[in-house]
DNA sequence: CACTAATAGGACTGTATCGGTGCTAATTGG
DNA sequence: CCAATTAGCACCGATACAGTCCTATTAGTG
């Protein structure tokens, strides 16, 4: 269904979590607390962002992360490559001929270029996009999740 | 890494080879054969694509598919969609909130924004684009394929 | 009217990837 | 010294995907 993984939906969450506070640090736990994911899948995403450089840490108590760069500065393909890794849509777009198809087959460079188009179109979303609201929550469901 | 499925690879060369010869039509085992796919998997593609209506197909002996559009009337968009199912790239923009976590989060709303420019980005290849090779392999294993 | 070639549609299965969990270091503050 | 917290890896179960096969149905051919 061209999506992207849970994980990369939850990193997201994580992330435009932290750009609202930019200058404040989370410990994993509290992050999890708040968003209401399982602490141990957060601590893994954590991690993962941290070694893509989007984030950087304290360790030991009273430790934690916060955001290598501003809000503004961090996009949406940031995060999917940091978790997903580089975004190529197709094998032959990343690795060398594993297609070995037609020999006269040409469609190796159109994915490059429809990869980068897509990368193009996921770097228009910055962190402070996501953070900012400027959506009104008409579903019925978003009413119903505000008075439980 | 945000690609998509391997079927969906099979599929575009298949539209491409349509592609070159828009009035000719091939039945599913010519198709295997000429581009080195296992039929059965191919069979089944062709299925699919007919169903998107992306194909017309004649029965019997002597039958085959050939395309229901003029080449440069399909995208690639079009092509993923019918393996692959709509362009979304997260559930809660495909769902209703299944992804229920924060009140108010509002990603949901920039996650079908970014589902959608990644959609366009998809549609701005047509098959004719594909067809055509304005594209020089200057890659060693292009030519290795060659001289085999 | 058989027989063959081909699509139509579905069921089934092995496998690879993904989501999730746990454990063991290393580091820092009290 | 102890508690809190990150760092890094290893493992495992579920899910989705790639691939195969089987059974209709339809159309041409001798
Ligand atoms: S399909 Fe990848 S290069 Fe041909
Ligand atoms: S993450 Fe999907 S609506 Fe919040």
């Amino acid at each position: 269904m061209l999506r992207i993984a849970k994980l990369t939906d939850y990193a997201a969450l994580l992330m435009v979590r932290l750009a609202r506070e930019p200058a404040r640090c989370f410990s994993a736990a509290q992050l999890a607390d708040e968003l209401g994911l399982p602490s141990p899948t957060v601590a893994k995403l954590m991690k993962r962002l941290l070694r893509a450089g989007l984030l950087t840490s304290v360790r030991g108590a009273g430790g934690g992360y916060c955001l290598a760069l501003a809000p503004h500065a961090i996009s949406v393909a940031d995060v999917v490559e940091a978790i997903e890794g580089r975004v190529a849509l197709t094998e032959c777009a990343v690795g060398k001929g594993v297609c070995a198809l037609e020999p006269d087959c040409a469609t190796g460079a159109n994915w490059q270029r429809i990869s980068r188009a897509v990368r193009a179109a996921l770097d228009t979303v910055r962190l402070d996009d996501m953070a900012r609201t400027p959506w009104q929550p008409v579903r019925m469901q978003g009413l119903k999740e505000k008075l439980s």
